[in-house]
DNA sequence: TCGGTAATGAAAATCAATTTCATTTACTTT
DNA sequence: AAAGTAAATGAAATTGATTTTCATTACCGA
């Protein structure tokens, strides 16, 4: 099989999308954070330290694109400003967060556990689902034990 | 028991809040678009059609209130605005959309089913569930049958 | 190498949402 | 009922993330 970066460049390139410094950069720190979710202009302040004269907008683009060829999924954690993180190449939905009413903690979770909603749906209301997205608000164990 | 509307003043005034006529008039237009998610800037023009002199900044504070007392809830389509649905009164969370990729149609489901799910996190985690909120993309029946 | 297209960066623009602040309104206490 | 107090409002200014514009640069295939 292919390497990982390999494997990018070849879907970005089906897509007629160049694989450029710009990208590689903005790849390297949303890889390298896996367990953060930074937002577009915490991602900027990244990747400026090792390519400092990248434009913001371009760092816009670039997590876009990423989030359309499937490379990351965003999530809004309500304070206006969207976050980005390397997304489960082999999962086809998007993996579900818990965040934490008292501290704030994101915590992901790789299980999907809606397939029975799925079918509901589409049994019910003849809905096919492609995707979803999925925020639990509550006690994170640490904030439970005070 | 009291009228739905005696219910909502009086959850106003326990949390030391008033019932305005801004307030109403804000709550009777989305309480007349039950089944549409007006965006803030749709409830404000609504709004303004029977009480032209509301500010926009009224309307932002009184959504917002709404929210926090429990009153409606929010759901983001991924535009840049926030939109607003009337809560369902004896639901303890949040209800599900369900949004068609294809024509863009955003469906309401009541049922939860998100218990295993709960249970799933709480045992694992130790992550104690208050709410949820899951939007889930896909293609609706009218769009599958062309 | 040449020509065409994709991508970039800097700056300006957009636009939902928030803040400020002077004024008004509603509720409580005399 | 009048006064006192805090909440609420509206208009305007501001914020701040995101988008757009546009001139320039990088990349790719012929
Ligand atoms: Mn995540
Ligand atoms: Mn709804
Ligand atoms: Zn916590
Ligand atoms: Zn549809």
């Amino acid at each position: 099989m292919a390497s990982k970066e390999t494997e990018i460049i070849n879907t970005l390139q089906t897509g007629g999308y160049r694989f450029t410094k710009q990208r590689q950069a903005v790849l390297e720190v949303i890889s390298q954070n896996r367990e953060n979710h930074l937002s577009t202009g915490e991602i900027f302040g990244e990747v400026k330290k090792k390519y400092p004269q990248i434009g913001l907008a371009t760092v816009y683009r670039t997590v876009q694109l990423f989030e359309k060829i499937g490379l990351v999924q965003h999530i809004s954690l309500d304070d206006g400003r969207m976050r980005y993180q390397m997304a489960d190449p082999e999962e086809k939905h998007e993996h579900h967060h818990l965040i934490c009413e008292i501290c704030g903690e994101v915590i992901d979770v790789q299980e999907d556990m809606l397939e029975h909603l799925e079918q509901h749906v589409f049994l019910k209301k003849g809905f096919t689902v492609t995707n979803h997205r999925l925020t639990v608000f509550g006690i994170c164990k640490n904030c439970s034990n005070h």
